[in-house]
DNA sequence: AATAATTATGTGTTCGTGCACAAATATACA
DNA sequence: TGTATATTTGTGCACGAACACATAATTATT
């Protein structure tokens, strides 16, 4: 148990003030060439770590952070990553934060594409980006790139980025691990459909492909001779919704098993229960209000949880440190896919009650 | 967004210096009737919360606690709960903590009582227990309670005592899901046998006999006719396990599924790889390092985590936080009941990757 | 009433970092 | 060489709670 470095040690170390040794921690510049190489040396030798409780004291300057990502909603999946960026903040509580939260419409590429070009000729010291176009997404990153200005993804990662970091599912293996729970509940052979979200401009989003791909190989390696039925599924015209659903269930097919890529899932079993159809296994999505409440009413078999709160507190926390601190940051943060059942629900934690 | 209120202010406030604020706060006494109800009547008014990290700074005095568990093995599932604990102690490492550390051995009742009448003679400021045998924990809290000395249990929770605080998971539960899981691979009316641990002086531990009731409990409600064949399994003398092992494949009866309601699942699955006994499937609790080899090579099926890190880290910082800065403590903490498959292991976090 | 003992209250120091500002040194230019 | 400017370095203060210690006020004792 050696005893805590402190600036002053590094300073008498190096045979300069405390002065000199936090402009070289704190790369403010102005520090000799002779200076710079002798406290980096002594920084080689001791490891300095600064006491955290007291750098929270001492900071006067303040921040300015953007988070955009897609709309939020009572009870659904993004207000819970909001929630854990705000929780994040709370125990930053000390340090001045400024922060602007942009969201968009996840459901219409033009909605996104104006959001971000917004943005991108703010003020700002950081980024937080819940992203769903790859394209705009893109953009919006290069424009930061060549500002300097870092940021970091939550719920899901896009190719040709250079974030500080990523927070996000596998999105792959979770459609993968989808397959193989509701194969495990339907008979072999049996029926299964699958609802996607439409949107406008655009195909479909990054994590759908991605776990679609994931539910599809999962079926392929293992011979499933599974029929499946791919659904479309608006957020945004839900009038619509009803023709696709009651097409499926009045053809000759039987139907046993339903599969939600989104966390929509609570509409498809609110409209199975009020048309009285029943015996249908179905695994969604996220642990949003609603579908929590169908999983607990048995309408829903599994959920899919991917720690949202912990996704967003974590964001925030690592871009936080990462500006305070300069702490180095880990790139690559795959989450937890949680697996839960009427059962276990209950034990899942949210920052109501309790602390990470 | 109101300002923050410090020590000094309150002592403005209520006319006094900040000297007789802090006695009051800390209960130090030697505080004149009008000066405490004044500064009280202040405290009402105001949300005084201090600044936990000049908190962290200025704490001087240092704090004995012991922690007493079944022995940690390496891997294993204490191992993790102790790991949680330490890193508890390194978010206060400015705290001077004094940690005491006694193991049992959690398959010899003897060992238990001789160990627990030992601490119960010692000085320390608070207790973390991590109980088995529910007679002799009783026991050493009654001492406690005399004393004063604030205790939290892990992993379990026993009856007839007061403890300050409880992180376990809740055993039924688990047992009811275990059930639920196992029954949806195999086929309806297949045999299951239950591994249960031997131990010495008693019959069972805790833990054990709720996930068992747990279980039994599942299959009745849902009319499943399988039968169970309940096998002893010892850890102390693990030569005995050959002979049940061998009994139960040798006999006429298929055995397609095997459930283990302790941590020891890779044993049996050793058993049946060196054996090459295939085709059964297998539901055991908690990843440890040997389980989650078993587990991705495909010899077991289903994992049941129960957040021992979470558990050990949690009780740590509960504890301090209520010796320290007297924070209000939440009695009652049920973890989660992760559900892990060879899919989603790779993402469940320990403390090397991660910091809850 | 005078002194001792007890209790109550106020003051001052400590912790280590972040940063502002002053001082010192080096470089540029006439 | 002297002055102006830029660069480098050192010093000092603030942050706010915890506690040690000194001083003031009250109560007990002779």
């Amino acid at each position: 148990m050696q005893k805590k470095v402190r600036i002053i040690d590094i300073a008498k170390m190096a045979g300069v003030s405390k002065g000199t040794v936090d402009r070289v921690l704190h790369n403010r510049g102005n520090v000799s060439e002779t200076a710079r190489i002798a406290i980096e040396h002594v920084l080689d030798e001791v490891n300095y770590k600064p006491n955290i409780h007291v750098s929270a004291i001492s900071l006067k300057r303040s921040y300015k952070i953007i988070v955009t990502t897609p709309e939020v909603s009572l009870g659904a999946y993004w207000e819970s990553i909001h929630n854990g960026i705000r929780h994040a903040l709370e125990e930053y509580e000390n340090v001045k934060i400024e922060l602007q939260i942009f969201t968009y419409n996840q459901y219409d590429i033009y909605s996104c594409r104006q959001t971000f070009e917004k943005i991108a000729g703010f003020e700002m010291d950081a980024l937080i980006i819940g992203p769903t176009f790859p394209e705009e997404t893109i953009n919006l990153c290069k424009k930061m790139d060549d500002r300097d200005i870092p940021y970091i993804f939550v719920d899901s990662t896009i190719d040709s980025t250079a974030p500080l970091a990523f927070y996000s599912a596998d999105h792959y293996v979770c459609g993968f691990m989808m397959a193989k729970l509701i194969t495990s509940i339907i008979p072999d052979h049996a029926n299964i459909a699958i609802f996607q979200a439409v949107r406008t401009g655009d195909k479909s989003a990054n994590t759908t492909v991605l776990r679609k791909k994931g539910f599809t190989d999962y079926l392929e390696n293992n011979r499933c001779s599974n029929l499946i039925l791919t659904i479309p599924f608006s957020v945004t015209e839900p009038e619509d919704n009803e023709m696709y659903l009651s097409r499926l269930f009045q053809s000759q097919r039987e139907v046993p098993a339903i599969v939600v890529l989104n966390s929509r899932g609570n509409f498809i079993a609110d409209y199975l229960e009020t048309n009285h159809i029943k015996g249908v296994r179905m695994i969604c999505m996220d642990l949003t209000a609603a579908n929590v409440e169908a999983l607990k009413k048995g309408q829903i078999d599994y959920l899919i949880g991917q720690e949202p709160e912990y996704q967003g507190f974590s964001s925030m926390k690592t871009l936080l440190e990462y500006l305070i601190f300069k702490s180095p940051v880990k790139k690559q943060n795959y989450v937890q896919l949680d697996i839960i059942t009427r059962e276990n629900v209950v034990f899942y934690k949210r920052f109501n009650n309790t602390v990470y």
